[in-house]
RNA sequence: GGAGGUGUGGCCGAGCGGUCAAAGGCAGCAGACUGUAAAUCUGCCGGGCUAAGCCCUACGGUGGUUCGAAUCCAUCCACCUCCA
């Protein structure tokens, strides 16, 4: 029953990999050293908001510096930070987030578990909400928290000094946000927490309030935000640069091949298990001319939707991509769809939701950007009679849909 | 409690009472090119209409002034700042 730990070296080796901050090695490595020799694993927490269940690649990277954890066989906590989602983001000011019930916050849950364990292990997974002992805690308990901490203290950390000097609003909870985070630290006494590097000075707190507490404090590792697709901003949903863990095989392998070419090092680094020497040996070779960046990318795409999607999916994806973008072919299975009655071109193209409306249909096909049985349509009022074949309709490079008009 | 400011298209941000469907930027879409849904260049970028024109909706809400308002007035709402 006892795990074997693999050497200490070798486990900061990986655990350190990618990462931004380290808070502090030499306190890993007493904490390795300890687990070692007294063949207990580390508790190793991150946290996760309930309220926002979507889970994309920028994600994966925390998910798989955890998942680096479990391979070295630690304790994982995934602790979904329900009380804290009730009480809302501080980060996100603009718009109050709406209290998300116990049910809400159970199906969120359930959603997380199934994207979470494309890269964890389930078996070694540990789930954990921190209403659990927050719930508990009280306002007394609050307040006896917040005496823990001091408001000049609060006021280190940057952002806040900015807003302050700024003179932009501060309210209150969120200056007790990284509080109840780090009571989490408490309730479970963390060895160690994971978050992204723009949640180090949270994760900060939570090391403070231990040492009040008495406890051994955490150590702190935080990896970086991933660049979305945009290659400028952190991936994130909103803004619309983000790759979804649950979606289609195409699109996780056409969006990665869309992200410019220097972003790919990133992408290696903090996406795969790929050894950082040989990725700069690739940079090398690919500065050199000797390797194609394309090739490379693909690769890459292609191991991403692997991981996701399977490697029969990727493979196809692959294939596919090739054929379409590279051949100006078409994809198998394309959407099918049939219309009664004749039909001008354009108003086809907006009624079958290739365009968002008719004058952009309209646009679009004067702008030659439809093709009609693989020959470019450039009249929108061309009108398509019935007709046993359907009609191979193309919008852009990457809209398809066969139309079968009776 | 008092003083003041701001509110424009997905976002940022211009905007003299007419020539404003509203500059510019970003994002998005398309075309060309290419090595890819990279980069670069070009075009488009509210909606409806069998249309090179007509019509509708739009500048926080409402109601006015005016031949005519995103631009002026009133009022309401929201957000923000300052002084207490």
């Amino acid at each position: 029953m006892s795990p074997e730990f693999p050497p200490v070296d070798e486990q900061i080796a990986l655990i350190s990999r990618g990462a931004v901050d380290l808070v502090d090695e030499d306190q890993l490595r007493r904490k390795l050293e300890r687990s070692r020799k007294t063949a207990t694993p580390l508790i190793v927490k991150t946290g996760f908001d309930a309220s926002a269940p979507d889970l994309h690649l920028g994600h994966s990277v925390l998910l798989q510096k955890m998942k680096h954890f479990q391979d070295l066989g630690h304790r994982v906590i995934f602790l979904i930070g329900d009380f804290t989602a009730m009480i809302g983001d501080p980060s996100g000011k603009k718009a109050t987030r709406p209290q998300l019930t116990a049910e809400e916050v159970r199906t969120n849950s359930e959603t997380y578990a199934q994207q979470v364990f494309h890269i964890l292990d389930r078996e070694r997974t540990e789930i954990g909400y921190n209403s659990k002992w927050l719930d508990a805690l009280g306002s007394a308990g609050i307040i006896k928290l917040a005496g823990r901490y001091t408001l000049a203290r609060m006021m280190e950390r940057d952002d806040f000094k900015k807003r302050f000097r700024n003179k932009v609003a501060i309210s209150i909870h969120e200056l007790l946000y990284p509080l109840l985070q780090g009571y989490d630290s408490i309730a479970l006494e963390a060895d160690v927490e994971l978050g992204g590097s723009d949640q180090l000075v949270n994760l900060l707190v939570g090391r403070d309030l231990m040492k009040e507490e008495g406890l051994e404090p955490q150590v702190i590792l935080t990896v970086p935000l991933l660049v979305g697709t945009d290659g400028v901003e952190k991936m994130s949903k909103s803004l619309g640069n983000a790759i979804g863990l649950e979606e289609r095989a195409s699109e996780i392998f056409g969006k990665t091949m869309s992200i410019p070419d220097d972003l790919m090092w990133d992408w290696f680094l903090l996406l795969t298990d790929e050894p950082e020497s040989e990725i700069s040996r690739r940079k090398q070779r690919v500065a050199s001319g000797e390797l194609h960046p394309k090739a490379l990318k693909q690769e890459l795409a292609r191991r991403l939707t692997a991981r996701y999607r399977g490697e029969e999916a990727a493979a196809k994806a692959l294939a596919e991509f090739e054929s379409v973008f590279a051949k100006g072919g078409v994809p198998d299975d394309l959407p099918s769809a049939e219309i009664e009655g004749e039909i001008a071109l354009a108003k086809a193209v907006s009624q079958l939701d290739l365009a968002a409306s008719n004058r952009e249909a309209q646009r679009l096909v004067q702008q030659g950007a439809v093709s009609v049985d693989d020959e470019k349509a450039m009249d929108p009022f061309a009108v398509l009679a019935p007709r046993s074949q359907p009609y191979l309709l193309r919008v852009g490079k990457r809209r398809f849909l066969n139309l079968t008009v009776r």
